[in-house]
RNA sequence: GGUCCCAUCGUCUAGCUUGGCCUAGGACGGAGCCCUCUCAAGGCUCAGACACGGGUUCAAAUCCCGUUGGGACCA
């Protein structure tokens, strides 16, 4: 058995967006249950579109989701000489040519034949003039099988076949010297014995193409296996308008790393009706059987609710390494000093079935650093009124009676002033809420009060009192 | 235009290989109820799909053919 290797070739013209970290994880995952290699390549042949900056912006992507790569990155057009070493070598071969079609003649005949009807492809003029020695500017071309059938055994699709009288000579070489697409692709899955070729479906049409190049360079060829696509909400493919669509825009957001992937799996693969698995459970479990062959549609709501679910059951440690930029960055960098990493856990577990975001999170924690509570002025009108003064005040004089501070000892109190002023319960929470976050909505009082602290909860109370007594 | 791919709730999907257990299951989203100190979370309930038409068969979401509709690639 020899070991599986796998790639992901992603071309660097932007960041690294959503349906390519999805062929990049389904590589991973293989490769990781095959205990084989994970190749990182760069297609950069396209020097027009491509940039450095985008390249960067792939590797940080692939590493925030966590799909590490075992060789690589190796850039294409650092092999440029590979490339036409095995051109030439398919020349002298006998199995190239060169053609001096000049391109605005192509075009012309190309226009002609579509407007008869005819098929669109090259109609192979050059392949029996033999030019061994091109005066001028000329291409190599690949000479296509013209009959037979090429069948590819795909590893999602099943069994797909092309007839090959419907090839036609593809370039291989330009007349710049630079490769093509198809040629440069194969070239370097041969090289890098590739032996599974698992790519978007995008890439469908194309292998019955560079499955002969393989051939007539002598390669053995890869398994490939087609995934759908990814489609916006409108099913047409997914991009910008549809919302974010870099991995890196939604580290931003504040989606968890492991969430995105939990999610990206499950749009096209399945097992059984689990939704949540971790890492070590999609190696496990992962399998082609599995794989849609249809597209799917991007959910974004589906997405933030897988979000919230590792928000909830992830250990509270993972979240705050998660929160802590985040925190940082809404300015509370100074205050994260006075804090202890167990305080912060804590508030996490406070807050963390009502958030869906890291950045929710941030929201939900804010009234829990300094002194002072920032006050809704709606909240404080509506609650912090002078009649409820005395009842605030009263339970101020009962928790410092009290000798324990626990949320069990303190909720009894608290129970008990409210009977004693006869106030149902919700008619004394919501003002000592606001007193004590400023806001109408928080987690419940006792636990509120647990992680403020005996000092902080009565010194807020106290605030509460003078806000209600001037309003 | 040519070639190829695809087709189960609005969306992601289970089931399809090896027809019957499917009056089609789960999840997201939606509606409602319960819980409740607010907001959530959670629990329960409801609405919601086998694209269409032919076959094959005692029996089809499942097999075959066609149609329609999406999509990809080629330039």
């Amino acid at each position: 058995m020899t070991q599986v290797r796998v790639r992901f070739a992603p071309s660097p013209t932007g960041f690294l967006h959503i349906g390519g970290v999805r062929t990049a994880l389904f590589n991973w995952l293989f490769a990781r249950q095959q205990q084989g290699r994970f190749v990182l390549r760069i297609e950069d042949t396209d020097q027009t579109r491509s940039t450095d900056a985008s390249i960067t912006a792939i590797l940080d992507g692939l590493r925030w989701v966590g799909l590490d790569w075992d060789e690589g990155p190796f850039r294409q057009t650092e092999r440029v000489t590979l490339y036409r070493q095995h051109a030439m070598s398919l020349f002298e071969q006998g199995k190239a040519y060169w053609c001096v079609c000049k391109p605005e003649d192509l075009e012309a005949r190309r226009k002609e034949a579509e407007a008869k009807g005819f098929s669109q492809r090259y109609d192979g003029r050059c392949r029996p003039l033999g030019i061994s020695d091109p005066p001028g500017e000329a291409a190599l071309r690949f000479k296509a099988p013209q009959e037979g059938r090429t069948i590819i055994d795909d590893l999602i699709k099943d069994r797909v076949v092309f007839d090959n009288n419907v090839l036609d000579d593809l370039i291989i070489l330009r007349s710049n010297g630079y490769p093509t697409y198809n040629f440069s692709v194969v070239v370097d899955d041969a090289l890098m014995a590739i032996t599974h070729v698992i790519r978007g479906d995008d890439h469908l049409t194309n292998t019955p193409r560079q499955i002969p190049i393989f051939q007539a360079l002598g390669y053995p060829l890869p398994r490939f296996g087609h995934l759908p696509m990814i489609l916006g909400s409108d099913k047409a493919r997914l991009s910008k308008r549809h919302g974010a669509t870099s991995v890196i825009a939604y580290k931003e957001m504040g989606y968890l790393p492991e969430a995105m992937m939990n999610y990206l799996v499950r749009l096209g693969w399945s097992h059984g009706d689990q939704e949540i698995f971790d890492r070590q459970e999609l190696i496990a479990k992962f399998s082609f059987d599995h794989v849609q062959k249809s597209s799917a549609v991007f959910n974004p709501d589906k997405l933030l609710w897988m979000n919230a679910q590792y928000l909830q059951h992830s250990p509270p440690a993972r979240i705050v390494e998660q929160l802590r930029p985040f925190l940082e960055e809404a300015g509370f960098g100074d205050s994260l000093r006075f804090v202890t990493q167990e305080w912060l856990e804590q508030v996490v577990v406070l807050v963390r079935e009502r958030t869906k975001t890291l950045l929710d999170m941030v929201n939900w924690i804010t009234p829990y650093f300094g002194d002072e509570a920032s006050m809704d002025e709606e909240a404080t009108k509506k609650f912090l009124t002078p009649s409820i003064a005395p009842a605030l005040d009263r339970l101020i004089h009962r928790f410092e009676s009290l000798s324990v501070f626990s949320k069990a000892v303190w909720e009894e109190g608290f129970k008990k002033v409210a009977e004693d002023e006869g106030l149902k319960m919700g008619q004394l929470a919501q003002p000592v809420r606001v007193a004590l976050t400023g806001r109408t909505a928080s987690p419940g009082l006792f636990e509120v009060m647990e992680v403020l602290g005996r000092e902080r909860t009565l010194h807020r109370l106290q605030r509460g009192i003078e806000r209600a007594k001037s309003s």
